[in-house]
DNA sequence: ACACGAAATCCAATATCATGGATTTCGCGA
DNA sequence: TCGCGAAATCCATGATATTGGATTTCGTGT
């Protein structure tokens, strides 16, 4: 289960024969926000550089440089430092995501009706567009109908959970039964599907978390 | 919203006076995990050195070297390597997750019935113990009570859908009202809470997601 | 077995990282 | 304003990253 942009998006990373030049701006803006982040993190600490090299094991002098945006740490040196302020590499050089107030989706927007047709509807429950790293769905499935995906990208996983009905979860060649009430998490990064075994419709709100 | 443990977890790692020392194997599995990464990557897109090195910008020989666990590549030459495979640095040179099979929690288990007292209920829909990065709960609210929480940690986001009676979120001194089928998304990184305003016992799913 | 082209590794040179000690700057109290 | 200690930056040096061309290895076809 998946909504097609997200889908189409990493089949094309990952399928493609040949390799694609890559953006030399990246890894400028790499070292642009670490510079940034490496002050405020040892700032919100109180820390000073000889504290923070102490603990790192990198030398004062290089944590200055880095945070002056005058070198390149090799990867060994920004573990080191990711682990000082208890972050790993991609939490202490990736981009923080901003989130701004509550954003509400109310229930009769047509625009989160995203699938409804003689097996199923579904209504997406997070913000759209869809580009982030879970999102989250109402599913009701029609008697005897179900829904099938293919896999998606790497370590992709799902939450699901029975508010009314009976359904049965496949996954990797593996079958699961539940009922009101019940929960399942599993990969949805192999072919998977979601299967009504009830009279009537099924109800369930559906969690897939991509890392 | 959140679990104790993952709380706790949390303000520990943000809130010491003292920096404290980094394991220094850490950098070592980085290094270990990354030539096997590199290698594995390039032989599954069907690429030669060659091709990645056109397409990344970095040479063959320092290529060869990150392979074979001969040489500690800089950030800069890590991420246009990560970029050449479609990937960020955090997803190229962090540990994958392992996820096993289907996790099936039934509705009754009563190690998921995480609170239960004159406010509300609340249930865990997601696999125990509650150390990932994305956590389900289903939660009921008497009339007239609310859960209110203090702010986690940075980036926490919260989505939560109505299946029945009428809700208002707070967050970032901000406030909504939602009906049933009304979904919502804001920001956990700041004090917020979650009311019953019906008559009768209001009932929600709620994720939250850690960055 | 030999020939050939592709792929990977070696090699030497240059550039840059990373360091520890020296020096400068900063912040605070008297 | 001055003095002082802490914090940050400078400096010179050694180590290592990174490169492009040369050489070796590998895989395949005849």
């Amino acid at each position: 289960m998946a909504v097609a942009s997200r889908h189409v998006a990493t089949s094309t990373k990952v399928t493609m024969n040949q390799p694609q030049p890559v953006n030399p701006e990246v890894a400028d803006a790499i070292s642009q926000l670490l510079c940034h982040r490496v002050r405020d993190l040892r700032q919100q600490n109180g820390w000073s550089l000889d504290q923070l090299g102490t603990a790192s094991g990198v030398s004062r002098s290089m944590l200055s440089q880095i945070e002056r945006n005058e070198a390149n740490p090799t990867l060994a040196v920004t573990a080191r430092i990711a682990q000082a302020f208890g972050l790993t590499i991609g939490e202490l050089v990736e981009a923080p995501r901003k989130s701004t107030g509550i954003h509400v989706i109310r229930g009769d927007d047509p625009a989160h009706l995203y699938r409804s047709d003689e097996d199923c509807e579904i209504r997406t429950l997070s913000p759209l567009p869809l580009e982030k790293d879970v999102e989250f769905y109402q599913l009701k499935l029609k008697p005897g109908r179900s829904l099938k995906s293919d896999a998606h990208f790497q370590k992709t996983r799902e939450f699901i959970t029975v508010e009314q009905g009976k359904i049965r979860i496949t996954s990797s060649g593996e079958t699961r039964d539940l009922a009101k009430g019940d929960s399942a998490s599993y990969r949805a990064d192999v072919p998977h599907s979601i299967e009504n075994r009830g009279k009537g419709e099924a109800l369930t709100f559906l969690v897939v978390i991509y890392e």
